[in-house]
Order: structure tokens, then sequence, then C-alpha cells
DNA sequence: CCAGACGTTGTT
DNA sequence: GTCTGG
DNA sequence: CCAGACGTTGTT
DNA sequence: GTCTGG
């Protein structure tokens, strides 16, 4: 699955590889779930951020929705509605069981290249509150109207030949040619498992607080 | 009819 | 919002 | 995903 | 053990 990620390409060489302007974001190794991060929208030429943990567009509370399965994503009435996004990527990480403990992995494209992950996205809007003193204050500075957000979740599908060896479940990784076909709505294109490799890192990246460019380096095994 | 759920992962 | 369970 | 918190009263 | 925060 997905629940950890690295996104470290500066701005410039994201807006080359998606042919999007890119807002001023700054570059993490250790991106976790309820971060805002920047994602592709299915109907804009951008990027944005977003919330990650997707909530569905009637919840009344903000949901944690970080993956959605492929296989049930036109029918489970969460994710059903939802729009499509890219959620750009370095590369995401993956805990596997060993020795009573967790080592977590790295998975990466061999090149290096930034990649797009399947995305499902919504824009939620918290209901209004009703304080009952706002209509005094004629809805001025004080009237507290919680403004909509973007969020998304990462869909995920069986392992390729490289993931499965970590784990049972995999982030869906694109395609570079076929992007824009999952934007449209059709079925995804996984780019090829010989494109992509994984490594052991250390167990800093375990603590979402940590961030430098360490976490991405290759660990000796175990 | 209304109330309550609506997901994934992994683990049991 | 829509479906399921009671 | 993992790490870290997990409470109350009264006072500042 | 379970929930929240990052």
């Amino acid at each position: 699955m997905c629940g950890r990620y690295a996104l470290f390409a500066p701005p410039d060489e994201l807006a080359e590889r998606f042919s999007v302007p890119v807002p001023e974001t700054s570059p993490t190794y250790n991106a976790a779930p309820s971060q805002h991060l920047p994602i592709v929208p299915d109907d804009a030429e951008e990027i944005r951020l977003a919330r990650w943990g997707l909530t569905p567009e009637w919840a009344d509370e903000e949901r944690d929705l970080i993956n959605a399965r492929a296989e049930t994503i036109e029918e489970k009435p969460s994710f059903r509605d939802a729009r499509r996004c890219l959620v750009p990527a370095n590369g995401f990480y993956e805990w596997v069981e060993a020795d009573g403990g967790k080592r977590p992995y790295y998975v990466t494209r061999r090149d290096g290249d930034p990649f797009a992950m399947a995305g499902l996205r919504t824009r939620w809007e918290p209901p209004t509150k009703q304080t009952g003193l706002d209509s005094f204050s004629g809805g001025g500075p004080d009237s507290e109207e919680p403004a909509a957000i973007e969020t998304f979740a990462v869909v995920t599908t069986e392992p390729n030949e490289v993931v499965e060896k970590l784990h049972h479940r995999m982030a869906v990784i694109l395609s570079r040619e076929h992007e824009r076909e999952w934007l449209s709505g059709e079925p995804f294109s996984l780019a090829p498992a010989e494109e992509l490799r994984t490594y052991p890192v250390s167990t800093a990246v375990n603590s979402p607080g940590n961030d430098s460019p360490e976490l991405v380096r290759e660990a000796a095994d175990v």
C-alpha cells in the first residue's frame, strides 16, 4: 500500500515533468497522511495542494481515507463520485515485518525521475456551524466560515514483481504515457516493474517528524 | 419508514 | 448522497 | 504509514 | 489497546 512517500523534485522539474504550473512547494522526504501535498487535478492544468486523507463530499466530518482499492472504486460510496488526480512522488515507503520488528523499504524509479501515483480527489466543504451570534454581527470578520478543502487518496492494486517482495498491495504507479487516460476516467496502466527498484532505508523514516535526504539513502540490509 | 454506515491495511 | 439493516 | 498520547482542577 | 497527529 502507500502510507508514506517522498516528493523532493524541485518545482521547476515538476512543472516540466507534468507540463503544468507549480506553486512554491517545499520538498519532502517524509510525506504523511493529513499533510497538504501537491496533486494534479483532472480538471485544472496546474498543481495544487490537497490534504492526504480523502473525505467524501457528503461526509459531515473530516475523514482519513488515505488509500482506495482500484478494484472497487466504482462501487464504494466513498469513492465512486470522487474525481481523479495524479499524485506526484519520487518514491514511496513500505514497512516489512522482520525479527519481530519492522524495516522500512523505499520504492523508486531506476532513472530517479518523479512519477505519478493514481489518485482520487474530492472538494469537501465542512458543515456550516450555527453560532446564532453571527446574525447580529452581520457576518463580520468573526463569523468563521470554514473554507472548502481539497482532499485525496492514493489508489492501490496488486503488487508487481518488485513490490511483491515487500507487500501484498502497492500504490498504482502510472505509466507516464498513460497518465492522461487515468485522469479521463479510464483504467490505469502501470509503469513496467523493470523501471523500479527497492532498497532498505533507515528507520529514521518511521518518525513523521524526520525529514531529510538521508531518509531515501540506502541502508545496510539486516 | 428511519437510522446508520459509507475505507484500507493487516491481523485474528 | 445512497444503500443496507431493522 | 508510524509515533505518541492516553486526565483533571485550578491558575496564569 | 486505541485514538490522534504528522
